[in-house]
DNA sequence: AAATGTTACGGTTTACGTAATTATC
DNA sequence: GATAATTACGTAAACCGTAACATTT
């Protein structure tokens, strides 16, 4: 049977021309690759080479070779491609969410049990995260609402509720709660890549406008040194160490609070169990 | 890096699905095939079967494995066919005619000149050999006429003449020489397969039936036992045994002579010069 | 003299099959 | 007890690199 080694000496020779340059190349003596090409000769039943005493050189079904072994070699290099994506994807746990809190959150609790696979999250829009779940691309999906259906089944595992985290000499500081409407038009600081949160403060203040942070510690680094206007929620402040000239005030409208839902396939029940018990 | 046998393996158990029907349809024995498999996962680096103690099953990604296994195999396979046509065509000598005389006469000298090389020839309309010495499917044509061009070049190498071949007792069988003419509208034995002549019979001849034999041997003993005329040759008499009860008569008409030619392209001249030569 | 390809030879590696082992039906 | 897969082990085949050789530039 031919052998792929021995197609790669056959491109390789080709593309160095002589056969000592393509030992070279492959880190072998030259006698290996003229046997090499002599049993590659026997095998396919045809000559490839115009062969004098000292000169190896193509003939034109050696150079229709080439081209057919190259394509053979590409495709195996392929299949090794295909092969290792594929198998990442089926080993891979893909939470897409619609926003950080509650991804953070499952984040930990997978990788408390699943400690040994891969982990892949993200943020994005509700619209992908359901199309992505139904496509198989996501193995869980966190939504803000809930759902039942014959494939898609929901459970509730986390809350959150936003606050408005203030300067102290800020003029409703000394307020218990604050409606958006009262803080619309002010500036604000706001963390990038909320998910839906962002979505929400742009429809409830309209006015507002949002100076958008992407690096988490220069985030909190404004938000300490500025005396701009935040969003902080219970998540956070249990999770992060707040600063300590900010007056936290609970947003009194509904919108502020949120149920997140864990989405999956019925068909993918079973191998979620572990977890969803745990949440 | 991956070897095709062991591709061949892989599709091999997945068609027996134990590993022992596999090692004794690819006569091995099992132990080669565990090692053979082991080795292909660990050259992919990817699981490709459910193991326990003694079961091993194919999960998704081998039997992924599988179909792009057998693609690569069946191309290797091509591959070798492609090649093994494309080198008998690069070999195959190819002389298309447009009548059997002159082909029987070059088959002959070429197997002469190249005995080892592959003959490959056939009669068949002269639009059709010109179409194919341009196009390289014919190496040489012989036609009844000559040509001169930047591309092809020809050179006469025989002549033929054809005679009526009447019974004794046939009312012109005394004449000297007959017109195509004066025979028109008899019934007459014609062999298939001759070619240009058979236009220039049913041209020259409108009103004669032709009753028309494949078989050459048939044609002969229907000449010989039969009052049918028929044609015949200078160049069939002299290679063939002629039946006694016959009348051989010279045709008159310009069109029962022909002078063929070797058509060949200029570029082939080189490897054609020993037969040009010898003609 | 330098470079190229082929053949010869010796030693190592590889790869095979048999046999033994473990597990399942 | 029969079948299946894996592991262990000794032997035979395959393969590689060095060296020697033959040609060519």
């Amino acid at each position: 049977m031919i052998e792929l080694e021995q197609l790669q000496h056959l491109v390789t020779f080709q593309e160095c021309q002589t056969l000592s340059k393509a030992a070279k190349q492959l880190h072998i003596s030259q006698p290996v690759l003229t046997r090499s090409m002599q049993k590659l000769e026997e095998e396919l039943e045809v000559n490839l080479f115009n062969r004098t005493k000292n000169k190896i050189a193509f003939n034109e079904t050696g150079l229709l070779a080439v081209s057919l072994a190259k394509r053979i070699l590409d495709d195996t290099k392929d299949m090794k491609k295909q092969l290792v994506d594929f198998d990442r994807k089926l080993h891979t746990f893909a939470i897409g969410s619609c926003a950080p809190a509650p991804l953070s959150y499952l984040s930990r609790k997978f990788s408390q049990f699943y400690p040994q696979r891969t982990l892949l999250t993200e943020i994005k829009d509700m619209y992908i995260l359901i199309k992505g779940l139904k496509e198989k691309d996501y193995t869980i999906i966190i939504m803000p609402y809930d759902i039942e259906n014959e494939q898609i089944e929901s459970i509730p595992f986390m809350e959150e509720q936003l606050f408005f985290s203030l300067p102290l000499n800020h003029p409703l500081a000394h307020k218990k709660s604050i409606s958006l409407k009262e803080m619309d038009g002010e500036k604000m600081l706001l963390m990038s890549n909320i998910g839906f949160w962002n979505d929400m403060h742009k429809k409830t203040m309209p006015h507002t406008k949002f100076l958008i942070q992407n690096d988490r510690s220069v985030f909190y680094d404004l938000v300490e040194l500025s005396t701009l206007p935040s969003f902080t929620s219970d998540y956070v402040m249990k999770t992060e160490i707040m600063p300590q000239n900010r007056v936290i005030i609970p947003i009194s409208d509904a919108q502020s609070h949120a149920t997140f839902y864990c989405w999956y396939l019925r068909e993918n029940e079973s191998q979620l169990r572990t977890l969803l018990y745990h949440l």
